[in-house]
DNA sequence: CAGTTCCCG
DNA sequence: TTTCCGGGAACTG
């Protein structure tokens, strides 16, 4: 309760400025007058409309704190021990698969775009500088950083804050260049490397390691660049200079690391004749290397950090910033020990937002995040918990996965207030043409557009609509948008929308199938069909007025008028490609015939005509006149789809027809098979639960131990051997969030009807289980107690195997488990490594076994899964 | 699927 | 005067 008291009567001046990234904690404010430059922004904030939303957004932060708390106190204790038990369970299986074999780089250009600036003009050397604009700070050096002056904070506040701030703009063209050259030099150390954004990236350099150990020294050598460069001395000895002598960043220090390496440093030093320096052949090594050639060839600094995954290696190369390099050693308890006072606001994914509900519980550090698993794991989402899992215990992502397939493409602007209805259609078309124009690179067609609108309150709104035909041109995303834009105009009239910001988005875009099928498919037809007299398909808004007229009006001059006079241009050059398709039914048109013709469209629509549509294949006249009924109708008469959909729908209709006298009894079995479970596993008598229970261990506690607790709720350690605790490990089930409603019994909270996300404690109703160990058919549809079933019969087995064949109960054999447990484990299983693969690595077994159980219909479904 | 929120650089 | 842009992912209804 101290803890709801405490957060909703947090200071909402507080929490704004923590918003601002003032005390964000995230980059140290070395020595800095924080008092100061606090109330310096707070004078340029207070009052704002921006202040305003912040203040709100805070509020809405708050609420949410509020209502996980209520929900904290509704947890029993056995709730928590169950939990405790389960998430425990999970710990050790993730400690299990611990992989530290990889060796994973994170360079950092430090303030790179400021840095790349100060290095192309002498004159800022000294200054503190920020890049961006007025309204807008990308980012600053570390000069400016002094007063303040941060990414991400608008000009002129930044202004206040340091009144001889130079702001330099943005020029991004110049950074990618620089960006490129760093990219040649991080290639040849990982082919595979993955920039993340310009001044970022991750290497893997394990195999790098490998073969550098039989390299020469002198593939080892690098010299120091004497045209344009310091040379790597801190006291001067310039080996500069054509140009920019003088104003070469910040002096190096390549060689300060902490290390005994740095006696070998000197040594090399000595031994380079003055100009060149072989490096050694460990990872620090390596990294320096990567460092010292980047400086030599860019004249700018990088921070690095080397660890066993990205997540750690991200967070080292924070450690010494700028210009200096962090090594977590690949072992267990060094990533332990790198985590323990670590803040969780420095991990990578938690911000802001996160960092305050959990410091609402009490959580700060990593260590209390790990101490508080159990917890969380009821009050958060499987996805976060298990991601805080992985932080807790220093787990991430141990190879590089290059970046899938774009999701999405969007462009968004921000203007002064627009407020007309012809501005803002006029705007909306504008960036749908750049949109267009984008997707066009890179050939991507979507079936989702989004459109974004802030306003001048800085409230942000998105309206989104899909359709079954993908869109690609200016022409089809506007058409969709125009919809959208004119439903918020409606919104809110007879007042006009007053807005800030307006953006497009395409998504849902189709994979390489979806294309041809799109390209056969009645699409174009149809597209051209609105212009056949007997199929007018564009349905408008009442706003449609506004819009036509809008197109046809003389435009303010502004920003936008001068980039849309530029498009024009440029699209008039591309039009005859573009549009050659549509050109089938239209003869030319440009936009303002289009605009013509949208017109005729809503005359027609408005008076009522055309209220019934033809299929154009069939010839049947359709019931609805709604567009998107009328097309998937007439897609499905295409594709041949409709008759066997038909048929399949009944079927599963007929099948379902069955359960429902299923249904009550089923439910009643299951209350009473919780309430059983539940007294069972109180008296420890579930068999499942005993194996665990019965322990003689009792570890001291240290964090990141695999059995940390002494308390008694805690979870102990049992002596089984490894392997049998592993395999128990495997039928783990995690705990279900408690949902804000369950305030009922423990059984009941694992149960709610079908299509909620409980499902994975429970197979759907028609299913059988099938018991991949002992192969009898199981009376239950609860996953909770076919999995208890199936630990039984293993744990039976197992223990036999143990006693037979004496196994070493150290190393765990993952072959010899696997062969005991064939049949039982599902996909996620097969996988040697899992939760460390891909970034959030999906389910974990007894989920993927309900998942898939939930989402079909066939009897066999969980028979197929422990073939 | 739609809408919103969070997070990152 | 003045508080960005673009993208992915997760959550909620």
């Amino acid at each position: 309760m101290d803890n709801v008291k405490r957060v909703a009567k947090s200071s909402s001046n507080d929490g704004v400025l923590l918003r601002m990234g003032l005390n964000d904690n995230k980059a140290g404010m070395e020595g800095l007058d924080k008092e100061k430059i606090n109330r310096i922004i707070m004078e340029a904030t207070k009052g704002s409309k921006f202040y305003e939303n912040e203040l709100k957004k805070d509020q809405q932060v708050n609420q949410r704190i509020e209502k996980m708390m209520q929900l904290k106190e509704k947890i029993t204790a056995q709730q928590l021990l169950k939990a405790q038990l389960q998430v425990d369970k999970l710990v050790m299986e993730l400690e299990q698969n611990r992989n530290l074999s990889s060796t994973i780089v994170h360079i950092d250009m430090d303030a790179f775009y400021a840095a790349v600036e100060m290095r192309d003009n002498p004159e800022l050397k000294e200054k503190p500088i920020a890049v961006g604009s007025m309204s807008m700070l990308s980012t600053s050096n570390y000069h400016a950083r002094r007063f303040g002056v941060r990414a991400a904070m608008p000009g002129f506040i930044a202004k206040r804050l340091c009144p001889h701030l130079t702001i330099v703009p943005l020029n991004f063209e110049k950074y990618g260049r620089v960006s490129k050259e760093v990219r040649e030099i991080l290639a040849e150390y990982d082919p595979n490397f993955m920039p993340m954004g310009l001044d970022e990236a991750y290497l893997n350099i394990t195999e790098h390691l490998e073969e550098r150990l039989n390299w020469p020294e002198d593939r080892r050598r690098f010299f120091f660049n004497t045209e344009s460069t310091t040379g790597g001395d801190k006291d001067g000895v310039n080996m500069s200079a054509k140009f920019n002598k003088d104003e070469v960043c910040s002096s190096p220090v390549l060689f300060e690391d902490d290390t005994s390496r740095m006696d070998d440093n000197l040594e090399q030093r000595g031994l380079s004749v003055e100009n060149s320096v072989v490096f050694g052949t460990s990872a620090e090594e390596v990294v320096k290397e990567i460092r010292f050639r980047i400086e030599q060839k860019t004249q700018l600094t990088a921070s690095a950090g080397i660890a066993p995954n990205t997540m750690l290696a991200k967070m080292c190369s924070d450690r010494n910033k700028p210009n200096g390099q962090f090594r977590i050693s690949p072992e267990r308890l060094a990533v332990l020990d790198f985590l323990k006072d670590l803040p969780i606001r420095k991990v990578p994914g938690i911000g802001k937002v996160t960092e305050k509900m959990l410091k609402a519980l009490g959580i700060v550090t990593c260590s209390e995040l790990y101490h508080q698993r159990a917890l969380l794991s009821l009050l958060f989402s499987e996805v976060s918990w298990r991601n805080f899992l992985d932080i807790s215990l220093g787990l991430g992502s141990t190879h590089l996965e290059k970046d899938g397939e774009r999701k999405s493409m969007s462009t968004e602007r921000t203007f002064s207030e627009i407020n007309t209805a012809e501005d803002q259609y006029s705007l909306c078309r504008e960036l749908c043409r750049d949109l267009a124009q984008e997707l066009q690179k890179e050939g991507l067609k979507g079936k989702t557009v989004t459109l974004k609108l802030k306003n001048v309150n800085f409230e942000v709104k998105t309206r989104a609509s899909t359709v079954l035909s993908s869109v690609a041109t200016e022409e089809e995303i506007f058409a969709v948008a125009k919809d959208l834009l004119g439903t918020e105009i409606d919104s809110v009239a007879p007042h006009p929308l007053r807005i800030r910001l307006m953006g497009v988005r395409v998504s849902g875009f189709l994979n390489e199938e979806e294309k041809k099928y799109q390209q056969k498919s009645i699409t174009s037809f149809l597209k051209s069909g609105k212009e056949i007299g007997s199929l007018r398909l564009q349905t408008e808004k009442s706003n449609q007025e506004y819009f036509t007229k809008n197109l046809q009006a003389p435009h303010r001059e502004s920003f936008f008028d001068q980039k849309r006079a530029a498009r024009q241009l440029n699209r008039e050059n591309i039009s005859p490609n573009e549009s050659r398709g549509k050109k089938l039914f239209h003869d030319d048109k440009s936009s303002e015939n289009f605009v013509e013709e949208t017109k005729k469209d809503t005359d027609l629509q408005n008076s009522n005509v055309c209220k019934i549509f033809t299929c154009p294949v069939c010839f049947e006249k359709q019931s609805s006149n709604n567009l998107e009924e009328l097309n998937r109708h007439i897609d499905e008469c295409l594709s041949g789809m409709y008759v066997k959909d038909t048929v399949e729908i009944s079927k599963n209709d007929s099948s379902r027809e069955n359960t429902p006298n299923f249904l009550p009894q089923f439910k009643k079995e299951y209350v009473d098979k919780c309430q059983k479970n539940k007294t069972d596993e109180l008296a420890g008598t579930d068999q499942s639960a005993s194996v665990s229970d019965s322990s003689t261990n009792n570890n001291t506690e240290k964090f990141g131990q695999v059995i940390p607790d002494k308390s008694p709720r805690e979870w102990q350690p049992n002596n089984l051997s490894d392997i049998a605790r592993n395999v128990c490990m495997k039928q783990c089930l995690f705990p279900k969030r408690i949902s804000q409603d369950s305030e009922d019994n423990f059984g009941k909270t694992e149960h709610t009807e079908g299509t909620s996300s409980s499902c994975f404690f429970e197979a759907k109703e028609d299913t059988v289980l099938v018991c991949p160990v002992c192969n009898s058919e199981q009376k239950t549809t609860n996953l909770v107690s076919f999995n208890r079933h199936v630990d039984v019969c293993l744990n039976k087995g197992l223990i036999q195997e143990l006693t037979e064949k004496d196994f070493p109960t150290k190393t765990y054999n993952m072959e010899n488990s696997n062969r005991v447990f064939s049949g039982g484990l599902s996909k996620g299983q097969q996988c040697t490594n899992p939760s460390q693969g891909a970034k959030r690595s999906g389910l974990t077994a007894s989920q993927s076994v309900s998942k898939k159980a939930k989402s079909s219909n066939s009897k066999h479904t969980i028979k197929m899964f422990f073939k």
